[in-house]
RNA sequence: CGCGGGGUGGAGCAGUCCGGUAGCUCGUUGGGCUCAUAACCCAAAGGUCGUAGGUUCAAAUCCUGCCCCCGCAA
């Protein structure tokens, strides 16, 4: 089939890799333009449009999907579909400018976690599973029909990056595989959705990672790792953004709560309001990286109240 | 020219304002103590202070250029 690749960031980037070296014609890759971003204020091309650059498809950047131009470009490549992954909701006029419309793949198990942030609520809430999923693509969030759907595992200390990097692994093959069943039933709807059924995922914000220690231990734990890589958790310990980055679950305590110390064989530790937790990373303002142990090391003090 | 922090033995940092012996918490190595240890005691090794110039009797410290790392914001 003919179609055209929507997408933005990395993870879709991946999937257009994988999804490349399928039967299916990419007649077009649109995405966002280049962002002004990072450190200088320089134009970055955003990853899915440096993969087709990279496998020699041709890219169209799209400022605006209401543009009626956007939707005359798409009817003039005369495509059988629109295949999107992490991009915007699309107005009607778009989803009808191809013969059958548009699919999109999502990182949850739809209707759970419709909206932004699927993978990183996920692992918020601590689930132990999630997936992806194949749909039809309508004028909502995140609420158009079924057409496949994958589980994948949450370990323990499973970071939504760690998440995403296997949802992105083998999204490409999902997608190829929800194509090949359109183009043989190119009349299926999906399964519709259970609206009761449906939870939002919003999006993550950076003001939203501030760490309260009088939380479970484990509740931090996994906020934390939804948190990572982006945009992190943190306090301010004397005033200065920590960041924190790696955790480990423990029951025992030190200390008093919110107050990071060392234990007898060197590990950091932050008393929780139900449990503590061992730094294992966390990122000082300007500065890299670094384990729990380095950080304390370099306090000059034997304990640091973190919040 | 978006705002800002930083580059000092292997790691994380102090020292820089007010030039004058290279410091702290660890790690490493050797020795000791111990039934034993990641604990404790003793000792040792290890540094062109990012880089190139300038000022000075003297520069980690003051001045100038350059390189690299990072936080915010978007």
């Amino acid at each position: 089939m003919r179609v055209v690749f929507l997408g933005t960031p990395p993870v879709a980037a991946t999937c257009l890799e994988s999804f490349a070296k399928g039967s299916h014609e990419i007649v077009m890759v649109g995405t966002h333009p280049d962002r002004i971003s990072g450190r200088g204020l320089k134009p970055v091309p955003t990853a899915v449009k440096e993969m087709a650059t990279k496998i020699g498809l041709p890219v169209m950047e799209v400022p605006d999907v209401k543009d009626p131009a956007f939707a005359q470009a798409l009817r003039d490549l005369n495509a059988d579909l629109l295949v999107v992954v992490a991009f915007v909701v699309l107005p009607n006029e778009v989803l009808a400018s191809t013969r059958l419309g548009a699919v999109n793949l999502h990182g949850s198990l739809l209707p759970k976690w419709r909206g932004a942030a699927p993978v990183q609520r996920s692992v918020e809430a601590g689930e132990t599973e999630t997936g992806g999923t194949v749909f039809r693509l309508d004028t909502g969030v995140d609420t158009g029909g079924i057409i496949l759907q994958e589980k994948i595992s949450i370990g323990p200390d499973d970071t939504s990056g760690d998440i995403l990097a296997r949802l992105a692994e083998q999204g490409g093959a999902w997608l190829l595989k929800a194509v090949d069943h359109l183009q043989n039933h190119p009349e299926d709807a999906g399964v519709r959705q259970d609206p009761a059924l449906a939870t939002r995922a919003p999006k993550l914000f950076p003001e939203e990672g501030s760490i309260d220690f009088s939380q479970s231990a484990q509740r931090l734990h996994d906020k934390i790792r939804a948190f990572h890589p982006a945009p992190g958790c943190w306090c301010r310990p004397g005033g200065k953004l920590l960041k924190i980055w790696r955790t480990k679950v423990l029951t025992e305590t030190v200390g008093s709560m919110g107050e990071a110390s060392r234990l007898a064989d060197g590990r950091v530790v932050v008393t929780c309001g139900d449990g503590s937790l061992e730094l294992l990373e966390v990122q000082p303002e300007g500065k890299k990286r670094q384990s729990g142990t380095d950080w304390l090391n370099g306090q000059r003090l034997d304990r640091v109240v973190l919040s």
